[in-house]
DNA sequence: TCTGGGGTCCTTTTGCCC
DNA sequence: TCTGGGGCAAAAGGACCC
């Protein structure tokens, strides 16, 4: 909704732009995962392209420009954008394939700056402050990453080139689709005020209706709104940072990279369950993984949260902090299991698990005593050999029992 | 139209200690 | 002994982002 309504105010007028004092770029592959499937795909260039799950209850991952005409999107559920656009090639994702392409340019970044700080697999910030001498202004150095992507990885994207953070977003958003802008310093003002509060960066469904209540529509608004009604509407983190990016002030630098704070791991069930026994089975898959992706990050965690989704989409949470951190699977299901099992349940509807692990340390500076007391000794041990074996003879060698007779897609009841 | 999976951050509530 | 309340950490919920 907000992106559309950013692009629906059309382009700046076409003036050079003056990028003094502009150092900071947005830089957005332009409908990612679709680009990177049509590279293999070249006959459908140029016919809407849906990227999604096949599963009645997946949501469209990422849509070409020719599909978004029909009024797909993402994060719409499958089964309506289908409606939407019957005549759309659908395509099952291959996340390898995003991963790699991502790596490639997060390296054209790196080539041009140190100072990257992706944000996701297909965009990032880079502060080009100190690559000016060598390779040219901010707009000069925007083009060249253009057509470096372009070249190397046989994807467009998209630049905005301002002189803070959000800034450069919102300019990236607007030079949709394979273009670029730049919004200076003296003009940001101008830029912000006629925008409608959507576009703004942490603004969502549920703020802009607060806004809405209030009779903002567009930054402007909120610009001469006083920060004490705001912060009364949205709280008061929230009402001074949404006053400070109406007037263009972004304090944020851009920063390389900051340590997880969780790992975790959730599956929806093609159908809602009511049977412990499948739920509990799923809590342990769901933990193997997390578990698994700790220690391949050396990393341990000290509170398990349990996350269960009902039918009718009300979500509860429940955690516990352990006395020391862990990356055992048998610590993160018992203390999982644990957590479910005393919401004593009876026969709910679920249609979502998930299993998280928080407060995350390094492995190496957690003291071995600590890190190995609470009995999960063995386990570590024998999971670590799990991992070994994974690694020699792929994954899925060696699985706990209860997950080896049947495999972790037939959770659905129906064996779907 | 019936809502994925990976996260982060913020706010409020709760329980404990003094 | 009862009550209040400050301070703190953990727990829970929810909004938001891609």
């Amino acid at each position: 909704m907000s992106r559309r309504q950013l692009q629906r105010n059309g382009p700046l007028p076409d003036r050079p732009g003056d990028d003094t004092g502009c150092p900071i770029l947005h830089v957005d592959m332009d409908a990612f995962y679709a680009s990177v499937e049509l590279r293999s795909r070249p006959e459908l260039v140029g016919t809407p392209v849906i990227v999604g799950g096949l599963g009645a209850r997946s949501v469209v991952l990422s849509a070409t420009y020719e599909a978004r005409a029909f009024g797909v999107h993402s994060a719409m559920p499958m089964m309506r954008a289908r409606r939407m656009c019957p005549q759309a090639t659908v395509i099952s994702p291959s996340h390898g394939q995003y991963d790699e392409a991502s790596r490639g340019v997060m390296e054209v970044f790196r080539s041009v700056t140190p100072l990257v700080e992706p944000l996701s697999l297909d965009e990032a910030f880079l502060d080009v402050g100190g690559a000016h001498r060598r390779l040219g202004t901010s707009r000069q150095i925007g083009e060249l990453i253009r057509a470096r992507v372009v070249d190397e990885q046989g994807i467009t994207c998209s630049v905005g080139v301002a002189s803070t953070k959000f800034v450069a977003k919102l300019a990236s958003a607007r030079a949709k689709p394979d273009g670029l802008i730049v919004v200076p310093r003296d003009e940001v003002v101008t830029f912000l005020h006629p925008l409608p509060v959507g576009v703004l960066w942490g603004v969502g469904e549920k703020t802009e209706e607060a806004l809405t209540r209030l009779g903002l529509r567009t930054i402007g608004d909120i610009a001469n709104t006083p920060v004490a009604t705001l912060q009364r509407a949205l709280g008061a983190a929230a009402g001074s940072h949404l006053s400070a990016l109406s007037w263009g002030r972004d304090q944020r630098h851009v920063v390389v990279s900051e340590p997880d704070k969780s790992v975790g791991a959730e599956e929806t069930f093609a159908r809602d369950v009511d049977d412990p026994v499948i739920v509990l089975r799923e809590l342990l898959r769901l933990s193997e993984r997390t578990a698994a992706r700790l220690r391949a990050a050396d990393s341990m965690g000290r509170t398990v949260a349990v996350k269960v989704r009902f039918a009718d989409f009300t979500t509860i949470t429940r955690s516990r902090t352990l006395r020391e951190p862990t990356d055992v699977a048998r610590v993160v299901y018992d203390t999982a299991r644990g957590l479910y099992e005393a919401l004593g349940l009876q026969r709910a509807r679920i249609r979502l698990v998930g299993v998280r692990v928080e407060g995350l340390v390094d492995t190496e500076s957690t003291p071995r005593q600590l890190a190995l007391g609470g009995g999960g000794e063995e386990w570590r041990a024998a999971e670590q050999a799990a991992d070994a074996a994974a690694a020699r003879f792929g994954a899925g060698a060696v699985r706990p029992a209860a997950l080896v007779e049947r495999s972790p897609r037939e959770v659905d009841p129906d064996g779907l």
